[in-house]
DNA sequence: ATCCTCCCCTAC
DNA sequence: TAAGGTAGGGGAGGAT
């Protein structure tokens, strides 16, 4: 699929402006870093680049972006923000999020029960678990391995010196083929192997620093940590809980009748330098100097807050240390101190419910929206109110917030400011001007005279990339300059829902309305620091926790999904391998590939599945990751869950903490539950249907998800496969695979699809990538590539393979599942012609590169998606017994993979397999080796498209594990992942194989 | 015309 | 050293 694509990055640039920083459109935190360090702080404008915009007033230093008119990378910057400003504006935003307004009347006094911190509630507990199990293995390993893509960042930040790497002309990356996967490869003509060995070598030098290492994803309590110290994740999470509080509160108000007004009175409460302020509660003595809440005390730890006084020094939020030190040097730096933010934050939504709004809607931990009109509007007002009515209600909306803000000031000891407004958008821009510890109104007859100097990135929404393509595109500076532009000349530049927004936002328009209900349309789990690799096995660990942490947070919501998306980040070509921040992912490319599922789940292990089959799309070498983004949608609610098949869930509930990191994944969580709309609504009834007629076959022990499926086809198949189980498990030690029919046809296709489920997403099209100027685009997903010619090695299809997988993989697939990849890949990147090497990464080189084909790298690679890992150099291994910790400890036999795939015959794998089950007996199975023998078993499935063999293989094994006599314990441990196996494969098989 | 995928952007 | 998360709006361009 896909393969990399340049990106500018989706991390902002951000800021610019005070600080130095900042780039035009894309330029990494290297880049600005590099800058910086040349610059001093001052602004400058880079060479090459010009980013004309706005920002260079300020900023600017900028730096170019992407010189290769591609690019991806994306930029990164550090903090971004805008000018200062984002405290005025703001808002905005918050249409959706909102949550609803609420009557205060009747709130409900556990309000406040369950408002956890992030911190405590999820992860802790969640996280942990996961965790445990993962293998992580300690030393470096990998070998050689080139290519060169870089991180880039991703939301954020960062920034940088970039500067080395530049050197390197990216150009090449992309033309380079890099050809391969796994090993190394990489002959890149022009650069030379050695050049991207040395950059291996140097991630696996660097990554060989204990102390590097242990604050790395290969700690085992990685997620736990990082989410316990991320102020982004709090900050998200506490959106999320107030969002769902007031949701809650709102829906169960049976009032809501509002009258309708002729006019609003909207105002936005935030309190002032919130982190700062409540942290120097503490810290009562240095509430006069400059403080900064940031985890060190310099380097590139951000800034998560600073008190005004610092920000006289132009220092600001989201600004690295080392900046703000330079900028003022006595600027103190205080920890941050998440639970006393969630209290101030109790006390002040308090508050505001108390103020009995009309509607209200939190827009984060410490702002908010108020709709006051019934409060200010007296119910006998006449309509054409009097100028004396309206000064009144004026007057009355002063009170209301001056009320809240003496209050909040007497509750917490904080100052919170309010912008009042006759819209949101209005009062956000009060907000602004408020802002010290104030308030202020912008009456009606002011909105004009307000906005016609404000400078166009002070109005939500509109950011780095927008203020750059209007001063670019429109010569658009102010809201005044945007005002006289008209409708059809915004639309056609900045498409059709921005250009409206615009036209109308410079007019003081705006009707959204207060706490709009909303339904949440997406989970995700994105981890952009610490991320670092030395192997796949380490990937795989990793993104089994990133599938338990996605499947977790999807419980917690009580959703479940049809639609998974993987965004993997990958240093940029010109990006150093140390990157400036510590630990950051820097400038990166990023891919993205979604895939459908059959049906809607939180099931880790389907979760992990289809994780890691779209990552085996793209050959990434492990070193050169720094990112990943799992993000689940086409949500519904499930209601019932568990309890239809209680001993299932028991067995793999408690395999799982046995076998620990091996799969645990999916393990523990249960199945699917159904989903109440989504899938079939007569599913639940079949279900229960099932349960009784299972005479022959021990259902209990048979996969939910199987179950479901079962129910859900046609009687005579269902009996059919019914009937196969009971054979299977009868059967004992037969070797041979079971015949029997591909199990299920119903289930469609695993792949990409393109279902219609929707009701999500959004609406559709929308502007497009604003900013900057051309956009370098670069076609849409490209898929795979085709490589040419390749001569299938095995096969003999004519089908050609599409670049990004391997050739070997590719026509091991079973018919079906090409034909949906060559469609894929011919719908998206049309690439049947031949082109270069694959690699993904080189997104960037797409343009350039791609399409000739050149080729390099012909004849298939072959590692396929077993990755290399030695062949089954230890055979013997896999008896091994356990080794010690599992985490550190190089996974014993890992992957039998490679090993099984040389046995060609079901015999060789028979013995091998009894060999470690008789060396193994009494102590019984290590989990590493039942990962391997699971994970064969699946290979099985989906690379060899047997099906057969595969169940086969767990008929036998479950028969070779229940009849032998081994003491208890192990008896139950082998007995169990006899189970996980028959689990496993089931699964894949509906989903290979039922599908299409 | 509408949907879909893959991004990008913004905000806290 | 540092803890660079996340949800939703929306645009381009291809598929239907
Ligand atoms: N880049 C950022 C921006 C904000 N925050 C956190 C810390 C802030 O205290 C809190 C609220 O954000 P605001 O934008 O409201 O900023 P402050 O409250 O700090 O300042 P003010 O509102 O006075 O501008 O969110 C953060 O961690 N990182
Ligand atoms: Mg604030």
């Amino acid at each position: 699929m896909p393969i990399a694509q340049p990106s500018w990055d989706r991390r902002s640039v951000k800021d610019p402006l005070e600080t130095p920083a900042r780039s035009g459109s894309s330029n990494s935190y290297d880049e600005l870093l590099e800058e910086l360090d040349n610059e001093g702080v001052p602004f400058s404008s880079s060479p090459e680049n010009q980013i004309p915009s706005s920002i260079a007033k300020q900023s600017s230093r900028s730096s170019t972006p992407n010189r290769t008119p591609n690019r991806n990378s994306a930029i990164t910057e550090q903090s971004p923000r805008k000018s200062r400003p984002e405290d005025e504006f703001n808002a905005e935003g918050l249409s959706q999020l909102s949550q609803r307004s609420l009557n205060l009347g009747d709130l409900p006094k556990d309000f406040w029960d369950d408002y956890n911190s992030p911190a405590e509630q999820d992860h802790p507990q969640t996280t942990p678990k996961l965790v445990a199990a993962a293998h992580l293995q300690p030393a470096p390993k990998t070998s050689l391995k080139r290519r060169t893509p870089e991180p880039a960042s991703s939301p954020v930040r960062p920034p940088n010196k970039r500067k080395r790497t530049e050197s390197s002309p990216v150009v090449d990356r992309s033309e380079v083929p890099d050809s391969e996967d796994d090993e190394g490869f990489d002959q890149a003509p022009e650069l030379g192997l050695s050049s991207s060995q040395k950059v291996e070598q140097e991630a696996l030098r660097y990554l060989a620093d204990p102390n590097v290492r242990n604050q790395t994803c290969l700690n085992p309590n990685f997620l736990t940590n990082f989410f316990q110290n991320s102020r982004l994740h709090h900050l998200s999470t506490w959106k999320a809980e107030l969002k769902n509080r007031f949701q809650e509160m709102a829906s169960s108000q049976t009032k809501r009748t509002n009258r309708r007004l002729p006019r609003r009175y909207i105002l936005h409460v935030d309190f002032d330098s919130f982190f700062a302020a409540v942290s120097l509660l503490k810290r009562p003595e240095l509430k006069d100097k400059p403080v900064a809440i940031s985890h060190g005390q310099d380097g590139a730890s951000e800034i998560a807050s600073c008190n005004y006084k610092a920000r006289s020094f132009k220092v600001h939020n989201g600004m690295w240390m080392r900046e703000a030190k330079m900028l003022c040097p006595e600027l103190v730096v205080l920890p941050y101190d998440f639970e006393a933010y969630e209290e101030a934050s109790k006390k002040f939504y308090n508050v505001l419910i108390g103020v009995k709004a009309d509607r209200i809607q939190s827009v984060s931990i410490d702002e908010a929206l108020l709709d006051v009109s019934s409060l200010c509007i007296s119910p006998d007002t006449r309509e054409p109110a009097s100028d004396s009515t309206i000064e009144r209600e004026f007057e009355k909306a002063d009170s209301i917030a001056t009320a809240i803000r003496d209050r909040i000031r007497e509750l917490t000891g904080c100052e919170v400011s309010v912008g009042i407004g006759g819209n949101i958008l209005i009062a956000r821009i009060a907000l602004r001007r408020a802002k010290p510890s104030g308030q202020y109104h912008i009456r009606p007859i002011e909105v004009a005279g307000a906005l016609e100097n404000l400078k166009v990135v002070d109005l939500p929404t509109v950011g780095r990339a927008l203020t750059t393509k209007l001063l670019s595109d429109l010569n658009v500076e102010t809201v005044g300059d945007l005002r006289s532009k008209s409708k059809e000349t915004l639309v056609r530049v900045l498409g059709p829902k921005t250009g409206e927004k615009m036209y109308e936002y410079s007019r003081g328009i705006n009707r959204e309305v207060v706490g709009e209900l909303s339904v949440r349309q997406s989970v995700s789990v994105n981890i952009n620091w610490g991320i670092r690799f030395e192997n796949m096995d380490q990937v795989e660990t990793f993104l089994r926790q990133l599938s338990e942490e996605l499947s977790r947070r999807l419980e917690k919501q009580k959703k479940v999904g049809k639609a998974l998306t993987l965004t993997i980040m990958t240093r940029a070509a010109d990006a150093p391998v140390i990157t400036p921040k510590f630990l950051g992912c820097g400038k990166c490319d990023t891919i993205s590939k979604s895939v459908s599922l059959d049906s809607a789940t939180f099931n880790a292990g389907k979760i992990y599945d289809k994780t890691i089959f779209m990552f085996r799309q793209n050959r990434i070498r492990p070193t050169e990751l720094r990112g990943f983004a799992l993000q689940m949608t086409a949500l519904s609610e499930y209601t019932k869950g568990f309890k239809e098949v209680p001993s299932a869930q028991q067995q793999t509930l408690s395999f799982a903490k046995k076998t620990s990191s091996s799969s645990g994944a999916g393990s523990n969580r249960t199945e699917p539950p159904k989903v109440t709309k989504a899938t079939s609504s007569s599913q639940e009834a079949q279900q229960k249907k099932l349960q009784p007629n299972i005479p022959p076959v021990d259902l209990s022990q048979v996969d939910p998800t199987f179950l479901e499926e079962l129910n859900n086809m046609p009687s005579e198949l269902r009996d059919e496969i019914l009937a196969d189980l009971a054979q299977q498990q009868q059967q004992q030690r037969q070797q041979g695979p079971i015949s029997q029919p591909p199990p299920f046809a119903k289930s469609p296709s695993s792949t990409p699809s393109k279902r219609k489920t929707a009701q999500h997403l959004k609406s559709n099209p929308g502007m497009s990538r604003p900013i900057s100027s051309p956009p370098l685009r670069r076609p849409p997903s490209q898929p795979f590539k085709t490589e040419s010619n390749l001569t299938s090695p095995t096969d003999n299809e004519h089908e050609e393979c599409p670049e990004g997988y391997d050739p070997e993989v590719f026509y091991s697939l079973p018919e079906d599942l090409k034909k949906e990849i060559l469609e894929d890949a011919r719908r998206q990147g049309k690439l049947k012609k031949k082109a270069s090497t694959s690699t993904l990464s080189n997104n960037n080189a797409s343009r350039a590169s791609n399409k000739p084909g050149s080729s390099s790298k012909p004849a298939a690679p072959i590692a396929s998606i077993f990755q290399k890992r030695a062949p089954h150099s230890a055979p013997a291994k896999i008896p091994t017994v356990s080794n010690t910790h599992p985490a550190y400890a190089p996974a014993s036999i890992s992957h039998p993979r490679v090993a099984f795939q040389n046995l060609v015959n079901m015999g060789e794998i028979e013995l091998r397999i009894k060999q470690w089950f008789m060396d193994a007996l009494v102590v019984g199975p290590h989990e590493d080796d039942l990962k391997a023998w699971i994970e064969y078993l699946k290979q099985v499935v989906i690379v060899e498209g047997d099906s057969e063999k595969a169940l086969g293989f767990v008929a036998w094994f479950i028969e070779l594990t229940s009849t032998v006599n081994a003491p208890p314990e192990a008896h139950e441990d082998w007995y169990k992942g006899a189970l996980e196996a028959r689990e496993e494969v089931a699964r894949i098989v509906e989903e290979y194989d039922g599908a299409r």
